[in-house]
DNA sequence: CGCTGTCAAGACGAA
DNA sequence: TTCGTCTTGACAGCG
């Protein structure tokens, strides 16, 4: 069973940051399509150094940010970032490609396919064709957009039903990449494997949110869990609770405690299965090499290279 | 130089 | 129905 750990959209190691972003109001004042396009070109030189960092230290899982292209989404902004960056796009692409990276995406808050608002599901789908078209110009293998099933207006039932009625209405190529997470407050696991199932879309398991938004018996629902990803690599989530009180639990720590670690790990263990998981800490890949140095404490893992290992 | 407020965007509970 | 809060990192603006 191999693990190989990931981190999120920027190092700590290197100054350089992939998010930078021009607001609306900013933009607006002059139409500034210069200062655009800058922070878009530097958006890409900070990303190449990322990955280049990743491929220097053996890291094979990455999620990118989603604010590569500041405004590529807003209604009131209208320009072309794929084919004017294709240089840009490639490069990365081959850098992804020589380290057999894997590369997945994340939306945040604003994704939110069930809501009950029209609008709100325009400016989703919005967000998800431009994800869809990141991953497309990047070339990247078994693309997957993560996502939460999101409001819970009406009550969980009907948000499910309302989740699943847009879900069929999306443009199939978008069904083909939409994999869905347990958040830590609504939809458990055991909503979101319900909905998986129906619409045959793998599950990405957090496990910060499941310690959050618990359901019974999760050991007996792993297998079918890990089974919605049918031949591709299964994808996990961990973070650790920033506070053990309740106000701070849902916040994430700065690193992985090692104890929430072993817990995931002998959840997934049975199944022998190589899963990727995603490191979601505030200190990002110092979390990730922190979490290592304390697994290199104990003999059960067998490395085989900086950031991938062995469940003995 | 460091602190504070703002930002494209949603949801939700309180008033 | 409107407002404040949640959450979040980047960054502009200010003292």
């Amino acid at each position: 069973m191999l693990i190989r750990l990931g981190y999120v959209a920027i190092t700590n190691a290197l100054d350089v940051t992939s998010s930078s972003v021009l607001t609306f109001t900013e933009f607006n004042k002059n139409k500034d399509f210069d200062k655009l396009d800058k922070i878009i070109k530097s958006n890409f030189e900070d990303l190449i150094q990322i990955l280049k960092y990743n491929i220097k230290n053996n890291i094979h899982f990455y999620r990118l940010t989603s604010k590569l292209i500041p405004l590529a989404t807003h209604n009131e902004v209208n320009f072309e970032y794929i084919n004017k960056y294709k240089e840009y796009y490639n490069e990365i692409s081959k850098l992804i490609d020589k380290n057999h990276m894997r590369v997945d995406v994340h939306p945040d808050q604003f994704c939110v396919l069930n809501s009950t608002k029209k609008e709100v599901i325009d400016s989703s789908i919005e967000i998800l064709k431009y994800h869809f078209n990141i991953l497309k110009a990047l070339k990247i293998k078994n693309p997957i957009i993560v996502l939460h099933v999101g409001s819970n207006v009406l009550g969980k039932e009907n948000s499910i039903k309302r989740f699943i009625n847009t879900f069929n209405k999306l443009p199939e190529k978008l069904k083909e990449v939409i994999a869905l997470e347990n958040d830590d407050k609504v939809f458990n696991a055991k909503d979101v494997l319900y909905i998986c199932k129906k619409l045959n879309i793998p599950f990405v398991f957090d496990f910060h949110h499941h310690k959050c938004n618990p359901c019974d018996n999760i050991e007996d629902i792993m297998k079918d869990i890990i089974n919605t990803w049918d031949n591709i690599r299964p994808k996990m989530h961990i973070s650790s609770p920033k506070n053990k009180t309740k106000k701070e639990y849902r916040s994430h720590h700065d690193y992985i405690n090692y104890k929430d670690f072993n817990e995931l790990i002998n959840l997934i263990k049975p199944y022998k299965k190589d899963i990727d998981i995603m490191i979601e800490a505030k200190m990002k890949d110092d979390a990730l090499f922190r979490l290592i140095r304390t697994i290199k404490y104990y003999n059960n893992y067998k490395f085989i290279d900086d950031t991938s290992f062995y469940v003995l």
